[in-house]
DNA sequence: GTGAAAGCGCTAACAC
DNA sequence: GTGTTAGCGCTTTCAC
């Protein structure tokens, strides 16, 4: 029985059974201070049979370190939450640190709650994520008593921050269309309110210049609604129309297709389409499936779990926001001029 | 200063401010023992000042109650596990309970980490759940010093299991295509092996049984794919076709919904769809919206977490599988004959 | 009514 | 090398 049912077994049975003081025995398992080899293999041994595991509660007491973190959240419905968590989880797990998972719902008072819940339980730090670049915490996190860090969200100057680099893998979607001969691409996103929106199409213009016509951003809703309206509209103009059109969502890019397909349009062939989250339920679905750009979530959870790690641990990690590549999921809704 | 920099105030920094002993200043914060009302206010107003919280981790090692509770989920990338967590957390937050999300991946080993972690954290119960039903915990959960709840899967009969009603869910849909005067009703669904599949199969037949005809179900992978193919199967064999089609995820009934429009057949005019999930990204951008089931899958953890806070408690809890209603989202793929 | 003392399970000085 | 002692922050007898 190694789990055990009832009452735990103590540092304390352990001794006993080992025939040792409780110093000991700690000494041992731990492998501090000076311990008979013999003696220590002996206490170990005897550890292992009845089952015996440290009370991280008693231990986070002495050390002040509790091995859990707490992520707080505002996802409910978590296509970007859970993948990061996993990757934050993944980073910290071999380290015996468990993560507490808050999700706040973006109310105040929900938020406040957690997070006394977590400075109460001595958490090592907090990770603050969010569904949107631009989301301040719905509680402040500016002067708490560990370290605070910032993933898909971004913090003040002073914190630590990871976000997809949103310039880049918009670049990375444009220059792929461009790479296969396109040159009158156009871009379907969503709100110009979102901070990830207008980077994308600040750098779809970027790389664009010179090249190419100078484009065309439609901003608009998220959502499929808005990629049919989009290609409604771009179809009743004037020729020439575009030859590959830059998505700032699957699931936008998805009521594009269908909407070209609907106009008589067919894709790849007569217009490409790049999508962008790489969110598998829609982008593996398309007719034909989707090429998109990958944030990495699970990356940067995973980079913010190392990177709070080294904090717990009191070493230098760099402050300010750091920006993490995209990659381009190739997949048939491309094709060469 | 509510939440203070630097060293956390402890009781003795009250004790000390308020002029008294710790242990009154215990009683008097804990409402404890008999304690002067007017020390009690005095004590309560200095521990406000100097922003004292307990530390829980302190609190547990005496009262062998950690205020936490792991969930142990095989899903990353999510649908299922974030709205029923949320559950958990909703039905928890408010007492205290803090919930440490353990993503395993199916992975035993990381299984066996995150468990670890859990018990020598004193978790005060565990929570585990799935993508689907007839999924074992990839670690053995049947002899663990702490309660372990099962939702969205089926635990030993001697433990507490909640999941969704697939039957009640399925005979939602059929008899809401039967009263709308549909009788030729056909199932496409998932693969044979899953319970729910069969579950919802059974339930379907059985409904069907006396009125209509008596139907026909076809298994198939999930997803959007399977919806396509099984139409294409479906109308190429001789009249009658159906006049309604009740699927088993929201993702094929979307696959049917195209491959109907794809063959020149409108929904809901020339046949009604009902999906089951209610996975709102799928769902509400089918066109028409879609009609379908919804599990409540938050509700079904907030009973979870109910059932878990219960039985942290001593209190006794109903053992067995608890199946919890289904109800029917109606949107615009259904329409009568 | 209040405070001294013991102890939850563990680690770390410091004697021996 | 090993054991004794003190103490992490808190609650809880039990004298006074």
């Amino acid at each position: 029985m190694t789990l055990g049912h009832g009452r735990r077994a103590t540092i304390r049975d352990v001794a006993l059974a080992a025939g040792v003081s409780i110093s000991t025995a700690s000494n041992a398992l731990n492998g501090q201070g000076r311990t008979n080899a013999e003696t220590r293999d002996r206490v170990k041994r005897v550890a292992e049979e009845i089952g015996f595991r440290p009370n991280a509660l008693a231990r986070g007491l002495l050390s002040r370190r509790s091995h859990s973190i707490g992520i707080i959240t505002n996802d409910t419905y978590g296509r970007l939450t859970l993948p990061m968590t996993a990757g934050v989880s993944e980073a910290l797990v071999d380290h015996g640190v468990s993560v507490f998972l808050c999700a706040t719902n973006n109310d105040p008072r929900l938020a406040r709650l957690h997070l006394e819940a977590l400075l109460d339980k001595q958490v090592d730090g907090i990770i603050f994520t969010a569904t949107r670049l631009d989301l301040a915490p719905p509680v402040d996190l500016s002067s708490l008593p560990m370290p605070v860090v910032y993933a898909f969200a971004e913090g003040p100057d002073t914190s630590v921050s990871f976000v997809p680099d949103d310039s880049q893998g918009a670049r990375l979607a444009v220059e792929h269309l461009l790479s296969l001969g396109h040159r009158r691409i156009m871009h379907i996103t969503g709100p110009e309110d979102f901070v990830a929106v207008r980077r994308r199409a600040a750098a779809y213009r970027a790389c664009l210049d010179g090249r190419g016509d100078k484009g065309e951003v439609m901003f608009g809703p998220w959502g499929e609604d808005w990629g049919h309206e989009a290609v409604r509209r771009m179809l009743a103009r004037p020729e020439p129309r575009p030859d590959a059109i830059f998505c700032g969502s699957d699931e936008t890019a998805r009521g594009v297709i269908d909407a070209l397909r609907d106009h008589g349009l067919s894709v790849p062939a007569d217009i490409a389409v790049v999508g962008f989250d790489n969110w598998h339920v829609v982008a593996a679905q398309t007719r034909p499936a989707l090429t998109t750009v990958d944030m990495g979530l699970k990356e940067l959870g995973r980079r913010a779990g190392l990177a709070m790690l080294d904090l717990t641990q009191g070493k230098p990690v760099p402050l300010g926001i750091k920006a993490l590549g995209c990659s381009l999921v190739v997949r048939k809704s491309c094709g060469a001029v």
